[in-house]
DNA sequence: CGCGTTTGACCCGCGC
DNA sequence: GCGCGGGTCAAACGCG
């Protein structure tokens, strides 16, 4: 079935036989003992129920940060810690639509912030997203939309008010808002993020016994919208697969929560938002055209990224250019 | 009563 | 053109 992973490549989630290769089911790097541990054995034990945890931990480790803009790359050995890391693989976004498997070797994200009972990998998506042109497209068509549900309550019985446009139709071809899928190991479906979610719908996946989630961010006007469904290979596994960008900060971030939502203390909560959910497509595609100016990278970071400083921009630099050497042929 | 979930219907894009 | 599958809508329902 060829059709079966173009979802998974339209978000470059790893799916399938690649999830088995993101979850180990044994720590790599030795740690023989097993105390300290992150491996997967001891996570299914204790469900992952907050989210925001796989954030936090220990110290935000700024690798994370990378990959989860699309950086991802072989860590530079600063990056990692001695023990207790679980290797895996990650999908890349080598732009324009174009990915890569990159292996575990030095790419462990043993270094991530995981808590004990969660694990989490990221991979951000979507080629050449324009976000502020898509939204404009999208916008125009919601309004088509709109104007078609009014034609249609109004001239009930009379032609079909199919006629609109379809050469504009055609033009504004469905694109979607960038998304960001996360694939997190837990027990429960909807991992508390910090927002507020209204589940609109539900549907069976195909060749998969349990369905799809869709939700929606309940703020007026915020666009977000999340998926969560699992692997059928590993029902512990959970995809969520964020798309768009909340237009708000966290409810829980606005309470002054710190209990559940808020973002580690080593993060801006402005930052925390842009890495939960900016995508940074031009970032993999000036990599990819063997741009290995630094400088270059920073400049595409949005603005909250940019304003944050990064602990070691030599660190930064090692994960560009890794991360470049990796993306050559 | 307000808010969230459930669920069948509908729409749309895509492959054949 | 047709069928399939994904995504969304919206009425019905449940819960606090």
């Amino acid at each position: 079935m060829p059709g079966d992973h173009e979802e998974a490549d339209r978000y470059h989630i790893p799916f399938h036989d690649e999830l088995s290769s993101l979850f180990p089911q044994k720590p790599a790097g030795g740690d023989a003992n097993g105390t300290g541990s992150l491996g997967f054995d001891q996570q299914a034990e204790s469900p992952l129920v907050n989210f925001t945890d796989a954030f936090r931990g220990s110290n935000m480790d700024y690798g994370v940060i990378a990959r989860a803009l699309g950086l991802s790359c072989p860590a530079p050995s600063k990056f990692l810690r001695s023990s207790g890391t679980a290797s895996r693989e990650l999908m890349v976004d080598v732009g324009n639509g174009r990915k890569s498997l990159v292996p575990s070797l030095g790419c462990s994200l043993g270094a991530t912030p995981m808590t004990p009972n969660s694990s989490i990998s990221s991979s951000s998506t979507e080629a050449a997203g324009e976000e502020a042109a898509e939204r404009c497209k999208k916008d125009e068509k919601k309004q088509g939309e709109e104007q078609k549900k009014q034609a249609k309550g109004d001239e009930e019985g009379g032609d079909k008010p199919k006629t609109l446009s379809t050469a504009k139709k055609k033009a504004e071809k469905r694109q979607r808002e960038p998304a960001f899928a996360f694939v997190t190991k837990s027990e429960v479906d909807h991992l508390e993020d910090g927002y507020r979610w209204r589940k609109y719908g539900q549907k069976a996946v195909k060749n998969s016994p349990y369905p799809r989630s869709y939700y929606r961010c309940t703020t007026q006007k915020c666009p977000v919208k999340k998926r969560v469904e699992r692997s059928y290979q590993d029902p512990k596994i959970v995809v969520t697969t964020y798309e768009g960008k909340h237009t708000h900060q966290s409810p829980a971030a606005v309470r002054g929560s710190t209990h559940l939502v808020a973002p580690p203390t080593t993060m801006p909560v402005s930052f925390y938002h842009d890495l939960m959910m900016h995508q940074v497509p031009q970032l993999s595609n000036t990599c990819q055209q063997g741009n290995t100016n630094p400088n270059m990278y920073l400049a595409n970071l949005p603005p909250a990224l940019q304003q944050h400083q990064f602990p070691e921009y030599g660190l930064l630099q090692d994960v560009l250019f890794s991360f470049d050497h990796g993306s050559q042929p």
